[in-house]
DNA sequence: ATACCTGCAAAGTCTTTGCAATCAA
DNA sequence: TTGATTGCAAAGACTTTGCAGGTAT
């Protein structure tokens, strides 16, 4: 693929030669709109909650434009690729964790917002069993609040 | 208010009365659409899951056609009020439920059906504490599963 | 070479809203 | 009477898709 001339990426902690080893771990080609989407979404090292309206202005601020239509794909594809997680709230709009590994959180029903919550709350709990014919794809726990 | 004519209705174990006593219970005006769609969502006496344009569709298929603006309008009052609780799956769209309780589902992402889990699951839980400034609203267990 | 990806604009889906008419209290 | 509720159609928010051109392998 072309260099990227992306410098939002090239200053932040995992270099587009990281980004693009992340995606071809991940099985994913490593096009320029997914570089610069993987940069923006793991560049920090901190684990965020992003939408895809969110992830599109900051492409824009970066000087990276990616278009919105790619946004929703791209994210839909880091999630099938287990690199991203979904996380349904009250479904006004869909947010995106760079943390796929199994976790909780706060909702704040006022201001919209997710907080991780460190511990695994979970970690005791014993399943009723499956109803037949299904398999287990995951838990999610929501924990609302209001401020 | 002027008298229900849905035959629907009639013939269920949840009289119009008793769903006019519901909504005056719960603080809201016995409109007859409001009559309609509580003897619709409540009159079998077993706690489902619906969507709007489920619901929608029920009141066509009784004789007693709601907008479907109005039955948002009411899943929304209702859920407020507390006769009706939200559950959100992967938001391709939102199920009301008719058991307001606290209790966890079974969401298969193939079929995209919700079934109940009879026991409480967190009844054991304990939560960690709650960003300052906030007062829990409620918990929400998924367990997603794919048949 | 070939299958996949992108951007754009258009379409789609689900839900909410403006407004005049109607209704419950 | 009076504020709440309804239905309709239109608008809105969010997301997906068709297609022509571009790209990774």
């Amino acid at each position: 693929m072309a260099d990227q001339k992306c410098m939002t990426c090239a200053t932040r902690t995992v270099s587009n030669e990281r980004a693009i080893a992340m995606l071809e771990k991940a099985g994913l080609r490593a096009t320029a709109p997914r570089v610069i989407l993987t940069c923006l979404l793991f560049c920090d090292e901190s684990h965020n909650h992003i939408t895809a309206e969110e992830l599109y202005e900051q492409s824009i601020e970066a000087d990276c434009r990616v278009s919105l239509a790619t946004v929703y794909n791209t994210l839909r594809a880091f999630t099938a690729a287990g690199i991203l997680r979904q996380v349904n709230t009250d479904c006004s709009r869909v947010y995106f964790d760079t943390d796929p590994n199994e976790h909780h959180h706060f909702y704040d029903e006022k201001t919209g917002k997710l907080i991780n919550i460190g511990e695994n709350l979970l970690k005791d709990l014993k399943l009723p069993p499956l109803p037949d014919g299904t398999e287990l794809k995951g838990v999610d726990l929501l924990v609302r609040i209001s401020s």
